[in-house]
DNA sequence: CTACAACTTAAAGTCGACTTTAGGTCAAGC
DNA sequence: GCTTGACCTAAAGTCGACTTTAAGTTGTAG
């Protein structure tokens, strides 16, 4: 397929594309003259990409998980990030209930009602610092 | 509570409160002179900023939901934000099976693999665009 | 009363993830 | 064989969320 194909498939654009070569994130199976041609497989490997945006890893992390040697991933990553991602899900089950509660409580200052107080508190624990990054 | 306090407390930096206060999300009870001065209530809405951060709000969207009027909240909007976390958390909860599964499948291409397949695609169902923002 | 550490402002800089632009190449249809 | 539209590259621009810098002001300890 070309840029273009491989564009419409994935939604994304090709500088977008361009720019994940460039990174490392994807590879083009080869030239037609200057136009890069693409092994459908690598919409697999957008699909993933865009999954791991999806849950805040940067670009370049996941890169680290797609090992170069075609389309594979660093297990120990993985799982650190599964853990990760645990906490995080945690968190934000807790700020969802949270944000439920202030939309449907009576209270007139939700900061202050207790029941929400609650919930935040407990959906800030071990929340690490964003670094500016998801 | 000068400015500085506010910060040890809150763990942002001065230059991070003069920003918000300049966004709009916070403000400053008065000065001394020049100097800043907080009530302690500004604290619970920090807590409170940092949490909508950390689901992905921009702090164009957590200003409307913090509206003008002292500590309080709209309710629209925040029942609007519960129903996308929700899909959200479903998201992240399918990601996060698919990475376990990817870390643990002996399958020497996780991509082909129909079990990370099947978990990837429930994951990808309606995760809307990215749109550069979280 | 003076020094100075901590505050102030406005403006510029940074970072990640792209997008846009400017200028160039080329495969394919007429 | 020539046009043209889709591709190419390198470099600059954008956006959100801050941070840093430069230059100035001031409350407070000595």
């Amino acid at each position: 397929m070309d840029i273009a194909d491989v564009a419409k498939a994935s939604g994304l654009k090709p500088s977008t594309l361009r720019y994940y070569e460039q990174k490392g994130l994807i590879r083009s199976t080869g030239r037609h003259g200057l136009r890069r041609y693409y092994d459908p497989s690598v919409l697999e490997k957008l699909a993933l990409i865009n999954l791991g945006r999806h849950v805040g890893l940067s670009l370049d992390e996941i890169g680290r998980m797609l090992l170069p040697q075609g389309v594979d991933i660093d297990r120990a990553l993985l799982i650190a990030k599964t853990a990760e991602l645990d906490k995080q899900i945690a968190s934000m089950q807790a700020i969802r209930d949270g944000l439920h509660h202030a939309a449907h409580c009576p209270a007139p200052n939700h900061l202050a009602c207790p029941t929400f107080q609650r919930l935040m508190k407990l959906a800030g624990k071990r929340l690490k610092p964003l670094s500016h990054k998801i």
